[in-house]
RNA sequence: CGGGGCGUAGCGUAGCCCGGUCAUCGCGCCACAUUUGGGAUGUGGAGGUCGCAAGUUCGAAUCUUGCCGCACAGACCA
């Protein structure tokens, strides 16, 4: 990799950091590799998560909520899963503290130490399906369509805010099912539903695909992804969904008798998204005055600014704001009516494009005068005065035209930086000078996907789903291949 | 864990080579005034065990040693 793209790196990456910051998502904390989600941050992800569970529950899913403690033996029952996670998790020890004898502070008790350490999850596979041997016996039982809202542990080595921190917040569901057709169905019901939320709710376009055995879930037959492009040209996984075949039931001894009074292992399937959207979010469509929020996730859609000298002027504006309030609300539009004096107009201006709120509107004496508004769209800066007639309507239809653009923008894009190369040297120097992903063909083996991430860093991000055939051959090996697949270097 | 870099106010920093009015500056914070259609200006003010410890010295932010912590690139990864 070349020193430019280091530093590009380095700068898109205090880039990110800082405008997580400023914008008032989210902080680091006293905890290495923690971060706190400020309330701005957890609004979104509130509207997120909202949304998501909608849409769970629109096919038939429940909530249910397991414990954050799982015994050490349960990891171990798979052997791919604990192979998997082993070298990531956080374990509890101890149960008590006590004064230090020899003074000052508090310390480990160490007569209170467990007879089993308890991990803390770093996802919830084993102590889910170490529940479910209770809950199936029979066909009758099945299927079981479960999710949970958590946090999960996973001690990295290396974190960054949102994309990957040592605790996280996210949803895991965890189906069970009679057939193996019910369950691959059920994995690809979860990707499409991904994929919907982040087009239509993000507004931001991914790919959806299989996984390569190497990057696979570790206990899962298939992984299927949906990968999104960050503005830096790197990829970013966004989500998830495994069929996991019976490898769990089998772990945990889970049977159930089927209509033909036939004993068998049932299917599984487990799937999620976590907060790491947020970050995808924040790369994939802020620009250097700050965030892009799609209206549609925005906590605040619409902010009213005033702009007034003296009480008097300032009466009359709040009377104004006061029933463009009440239709916006009529309309289920978020709107937040910042009157607060302290600030100047100008600084509020500058912090709600840093914050992304997609529509600002100014009134002022000018404004009254003309029975205008002047509205600014966040998206594209522009700025237009408007009739107060109809403001809400106009605001509706502008809110619907920015969720649009800002999807459209993304997809462009996107689809510009999906390149194909048919040599090494083409590879290469597509990933060293325009990043993005990077259709080639590959041989099929692990060994060959190892190879090229060693020399390239970039990795098969996935094998689209119904990926054109091809006749080509591997651009390291040179052996034949069927398909191209997605390569790009990655977060 | 090993490789180069860094620890000075809430944040960002100067000073360190060459020890001595040296604790600098900017942002932020507080008060008052004038301001308010794109992050205001002026005046005044508060805020520091210079990462920790030991050593050298009449004297250490500055030199020496040890320790601790941090960010970066690598193995791990939603």
């Amino acid at each position: 990799m070349s020193k430019e793209i280091t530093s590009r790196e380095k700068d898109y990456s205090q880039w990110y950091n800082d405008l997580i910051i400023k914008s008032g998502l989210a902080d680091y904390s006293a905890v290495r590799g923690c971060m706190v989600i400020k309330p701005y941050g957890f609004a979104l992800w509130e509207n997120m998560r909202d949304q998501l569970d909608k849409m769970f529950k629109e096919t038939g899913h429940q909530n249910a909520y397991f414990p954050l403690f799982i015994p050490k033996s349960f990891l171990s029952k798979e052997a791919a899963h604990v192979e998997g996670f082993a070298k990531e998790c956080a374990v509890v020890t101890h149960y008590r503290l006590m004064n230090d004898p020899n003074g000052g502070g508090i310390v480990v008790d160490p007569s209170a130490k467990l007879e089993e350490e308890l991990i803390v999850r770093p996802t919830s596979e084993t102590i889910i399906w170490n529940t479910y041997k209770t809950w199936i016996q029979s066909y009758r039982d099945l299927p079981v369509l479960v999710n949970q809202w958590a946090n999960v542990v996973r001690w990295e080595m290396r974190t960054r805010l949102f994309l990957r921190t040592t605790e996280f917040l996210w949803q895991e569901g965890h189906t069970a099912h009679a057939t193996s057709q019910e369950a691959i169905d059920e994995t690809l019901q979860m990707l499409d539903i991904y994929a919907t939320f982040a087009e239509e709710w993000m507004a931001m376009p991914v790919i959806k695909g299989v996984k390569s055995p190497n990057e696979r879930f570790a206990g899962a037959e298939d992984t299927y992804c949906i990968e999104a492009l960050m503005q830096d040209g790197k990829a970013l996984q966004a989500g998830t969904s495994h069929f996991l075949g019976q490898n769990f039931a089998k772990a945990f001894d889970v049977q159930f008798t089927d209509k033909e009074n036939k004993l068998d292992y049932v299917w599984a399937t487990s799937w999620g998204v976590s907060t790491r959207l947020i970050g995808a979010l924040v790369m994939a469509h802020s620009d250097d005055d700050g965030l892009i929020l799609p209206p549609k996730l925005a906590p605040v859609q619409v902010v009213i600014v005033p702009i007034f000298k003296g009480e008097d002027q300032k009466k009359i504006i709040d009377e104004k704001v006061k029933s463009f309030m009440e239709d916006f609300k009529a309309l289920n539009i978020r709107v937040k009516y910042d009157d607060d004096d302290s600030r100047r107009t100008g600084w509020k201006f500058a912090e709600y494009e840093m914050k992304g709120v997609p529509v600002r509107i100014a009134i002022g004496a000018r404004d009254l005068e003309n029975n205008a508004v002047e509205i600014a769209r966040r998206d594209t800066k522009e700025k237009s005065s408007v009739s107060m007639d109809g403001l809400a309507n106009t605001v509706s239809v502008l809110l619907n035209d920015i969720q649009q653009k800002t999807y459209d923008k993304a997809k462009d894009f996107r689809d510009n930086n999906i390149r194909k190369a048919d040599t090494w040297d083409e590879f290469m120097s597509l990933l060293d000078t325009d990043g993005g992903f990077v259709s080639a063909h590959w041989d099929g083996t692990a060994e060959t996907e190892e190879a090229i991430k060693e020399k390239s860093k970039a990795t098969i991000r996935c094998i689209p789903l119904n990926n054109k055939k091809e006749e080509g051959a591997c651009i390291l090996t040179g052996a034949p291949s069927k398909e191209r697949v997605l390569f790009a270097r990655a977060y």
